[in-house]
DNA sequence: CGCTTGACCTACCGACCGGTTGGTAGCACA
DNA sequence: TGTGCTACCAACCGGTCGGTAGGTCAAGCG
């Protein structure tokens, strides 16, 4: 069978099966020999596409963690006024995907940034302000979703935006983590639901 | 310099520095030889006290982080019946260790468990099995201080301790790690602040 | 003292790690 | 049709991994 050149569809095979292999394993963990060995391509290939490991990492943070991010928590808040429903309404989205991706999904895998902060966080200074990064944005989206919603008389006005976004983002990321060795949807679904009452109190009165 | 034997002391100074270690860099990317090296012992006296790495990762774990859990976060919940005061309590307490601690602390190293939920949950089933249970201990205590709050009148009735308890440790564990890659302990202030008013609104009428 | 048992050490194993090498094949353009 | 550049490949590198084999030595016991 013949060669045929195609290095955009390589890179995309590639990390694809980085993101496979770092979900699954971590980032430190996690083997080069086992990606190329998925992807059905050869360590030279990609060397020749990727800054090596720490290259790869990026290239998935960049290409896929991070739209997944914005396209999941970030944009639909972009435009809300009234932050507790939209905020309830990604909770019941995000519990229809892990529930929809069954045990092999975020059951298993926990949440894909908040396993990269507590492996990849400490290897490398740029992957670590990259993360960092992404978390600030997630939280100032939330702060400005709940700062309109201040505006728009929906959210009470001695709300700290700033705070309670810092531990909005830090439970959801917690429920994933830590419902990941229990392996059961129940937590899940205890935990936001009282996610969703939380919220209920942020309502103006 | 003659040797002497002291088995007690040895399984200390390996289990110590395992800790580090597995702090540091996680269980997977944790290296037995810089376990060895760091303890100033030899790999021969290691897997002669403990059934290899895994073996080290319980030894940790029940010798170490389990106890420490319990004392921070479980026994001091034991007997409160107003468990909105008591885990404001806990909560100021955990933002002083953690300034006490200081850069290389859990501002560096997030939070213990969580990690190695993160990291450790999939590599064996024992363990997978060992965390889901300390996140489970946990979980009770706090469902238990919540229902006894209910009884005491000092909880709203309308609350699910069980919902409750799950949300809330979730969260405890993800400020940890969500502020890991920031390393800014004005996150956690943050956090912690909006955990604190939530706190308040779990209180009876 | 001799004997036994467990504590501990040196030296080493095969497997696998991330990364590099020198080269060949595809393909756009002359 | 030839030339040059990129895409890609097979083989291999030094180093480290978790783990083991087989020995020496300390110390309690008769």
């Amino acid at each position: 069978m013949p060669r045929v050149n195609d290095p955009a569809g390589m890179r995309r095979r590639i990390v694809a099966a980085a993101g496979e292999e770092f979900s699954r394993r971590g980032y430190r963990a996690g083997s080069l020999n086992a990606i190329v060995a998925a992807a059905g391509v050869t360590k030279g290939a990609l060397f020749h596409h990727f800054a090596g490991k720490l290259g790869l990492l990026e290239a998935w943070l960049d290409q896929e963690v991070a739209p997944a991010l914005r396209q999941h928590w970030i944009e639909p808040l972009a435009a809300v006024d009234d932050p507790v429903a939209g905020l309830r309404r990604l909770l019941e989205a995000e519990l229809a995907r892990v529930e929809a991706a069954g045990p092999e999904g975020a059951l298993r895998h926990g949440c894909r940034l908040a396993n990269l902060a507590a492996d990849a966080a400490g290897v490398d200074e740029a992957v670590r302000a990259r993360l960092a990064a992404l978390y600030a944005e997630w939280r100032a989206a939330v702060a400005a979703a709940l700062a309109r919603g201040k505006a728009a008389g929906n959210v009470h006005p001695q709300v700290v935006a700033d705070d309670e976004a810092a531990f909005l983002v830090a439970a959801l990321a917690g429920i994933a983590t830590t419902a990941k060795p229990a392996r059961d949807a129940s937590l899940w679904r205890a935990a936001f639901r009282a996610a969703a009452a939380y919220l209920d109190t942020l309502r103006a009165p």
